[in-house]
DNA sequence: ACTCATTAAATGCGTGGGCATCTGCTAGCC
DNA sequence: GGCTAGCAGATGCCCACGCATTTAATGAGT
């Protein structure tokens, strides 16, 4: 028996579930206040939003990131990362380079106008965070 | 000002990131199991099958539950639980009827095939929930 | 050097979700 | 009673996602 005698077989089970309730609320509660307020605020999206992020905190060094290394990060499928990133680009947000040495792959990096719109967003970002996460019992 | 002293002003804000990050990549983890999983092994998503459990639970009592209170539990749209409810209902697991008190509404309410295919589904959501939630360096 | 398995990214296709709207019913007001 | 405001649920529309496939490039084996 996995569990000592005075815990209940069962008794993990329902904190397990609570837990994932919570979790659950937290993020379609999260999720959906990011996602109306900066697309009302500054026309992005969750997911453009964080991909903006993550390139500008790759920002710094080399002058961008492979698609491949992104997508995990975001937890977003190979394709929808892709699609994301052709929206990003249209908007003027992004660039696309070949990279010389294998040119399969490409690099995306922010664009003046992209490192600006994250900028813009950020803190409205964090105040929605701020506001949702307030941990009410924990 | 809103911290002391020997805390940085903008101290608590990657804290706030991180959680939030921690918060996606569980969510995006455990859902994507969840779905695969139980897609594969009980045709029932995700949602379907948090619908079905809020039903069972609230199977005691009454017969059915009203569509509006079902929606925010689920943490769906009207719109999409009322498909949801369709497909559900297509597939045999979910019966509505019709309320006489109000004909505006609809009570849903879980068939002998819906409580069976609950009762499969349980042990291999719980096993993915203890899979995924098995709390790493939290 | 040529072939073939493998990899990076793009794309076709189907699906579930949200918003706006529509339909049918209820309830308050005259 | 008839009229209008408001509500429950269904539906049209569009969009973002994932899966499967395609296209192009690499690199290992011969």
């Amino acid at each position: 028996m996995a569990y000592p005698d005075f815990i209940a077989p069962d008794s993990p089970e329902p904190t397990l579930v609570a837990e994932w309730r919570d979790l659950l609320a937290r993020h379609a509660a999260t999720a959906c206040a990011l996602d109306r307020e900066l697309g009302e605020q500054h026309d992005l999206g969750m997911s453009e939003f964080e991909v903006l992020e993550r390139l500008a905190e790759g920002h710094v060094a080399g002058e961008g990131q492979r698609l491949q290394e992104l997508a995990p990060t975001v937890h977003l499928s190979q394709s929808a990362l892709s699609r994301l990133i052709g929206r990003l680009e249209k908007a003027g947000l992004v660039e696309r380079s070949m990279c010389a040495d294998d040119r399969r792959g490409i690099y995306v990096a922010l664009t003046e106008a992209g490192c600006r719109r994250y900028q813009e967003a950020k803190p409205l970002h964090r105040e929605v965070l701020a506001r949702m996460l307030a941990t009410p019992a924990k």
